[in-house]
DNA sequence: TGTACATCAGTGAACGCGCGTTCACTGATGTAC
DNA sequence: TGTACATCAGTGAACGCGCGTTCACTGATGTAC
């Protein structure tokens, strides 16, 4: 049955977010267009009414997840974003965290197309850091944000590698989260 | 035919060397079972007379992966380490490269069986480390490691998970490379 | 405003394909006498 | 040392399954008169 033009374009919304939610959990090759438009609450043969192809949805969704990080980072404390990043919460809740720290190693591997949204991605993490804190000109913040970026998402990546509830990977959120903070604090 | 118990055994070497090299640069859902004893040498009915399961395997190369890193690691001049991390040349040859920053991303949803594999491989990475030029206690140089390897490995995704030959890129391999020798210096 | 028709979001069966895994078979190697 | 038999690494066809994608169909929405 058909649906509204506004109803169809909500629609077509949720699909984005909750294959942006999936994609970060399981990764892209982990989540099958059957499983995201079931999560939607449609059935699969839809999704080509929405989509050219699960590779175009990637890129797309990617792009909402990286642009919804971005908003969350603007206007937010450094040093609460920080803390934030690196909170167990964070590492243990892939689905509604970073797109960046849940998807970066899979976008190695995808199309230029997903590439470039995550390249814009990083583009718009870095603007949209506050950055009234950080000391130099403005190829010096660039370099301070770049390199707090890295330092986050390695930090983040290496601890969802250990084991759930092993030592290791509290310790590496712990120590680094600290090190990010005293960086910070001495750019400032 | 059945084969010397050695050759089996060299053979059976050879398919984890291959598969770590193949996950590496394609991950480990992108590498299947007969892709891998085909560039092994072999039909792929024979793999499960060497390997349980495929997953089997895939925590097989992961320590093989990482412990070929951690040796690459021992009595290397931690500069010239870090240099080299951080090259263009390490970046673009995923197959020859650090199976964690390769794999961390893929291992986060893995078993706990890789996992633990990846766990180790940092403890082991943390040990080879070259250290003689780090200032501290043992807890502070086990601190200033950890720190390294998140930014090393931070930048390294970061950096691939942009478009190739992209200027951001680049511009995150140098950035962040000449930030993490200078930490080195600051602790030395 | 009412009517007739075109549109198209969503359905669900079906497609070809590649995956991980199994299995009967081969024949050189390893072993027992 | 020679012979007869068991072992088992490697082969290649076959399996069930889930994937991305296609397609004929439905019926409410949108549009033309």
């Amino acid at each position: 049955m058909k649906v509204t033009k506004a109803q169809a374009q909500e629609n077509r919304a949720r699909i984005v977010a909750i294959a942006s939610q999936l994609f970060r959990e399981h990764g892209y090759d982990g989540v099958g267009v059957a499983d995201l438009m079931s999560a939607a609450g449609f059935t699969h043969g839809g999704f080509y009414k929405h989509f050219g192809s699960k590779a175009d949805l990637m890129a797309e969704a990617a792009a909402y997840g990286l642009s919804q990080s971005a908003t969350q980072t603007n206007n937010i404390d450094i040093v609460e974003f920080v803390k934030q990043y690196t909170s167990r919460a964070h590492r243990d809740q892939r689905s509604d965290g970073c797109t960046m720290a849940a998807l970066c190693g899979d976008a190695a591997r995808q199309s230029d197309a997903v590439k470039t949204t995550f390249a814009h991605g990083i583009e718009s993490l870095l603007t949209t850091i506050e950055c009234e804190n950080l000391r130099g000109d403005q190829q010096q913040v660039r370099a301070q944000k770049l390199n707090m970026l890295a330092h986050l998402v390695g930090t983040v990546m290496l601890s969802r590698a250990c084991p759930d509830d092993s030592e290791l990977a509290d310790e590496i959120l712990e120590i680094c989260g600290n090190d990010i903070l005293m960086q910070l604090s001495q750019h400032s």
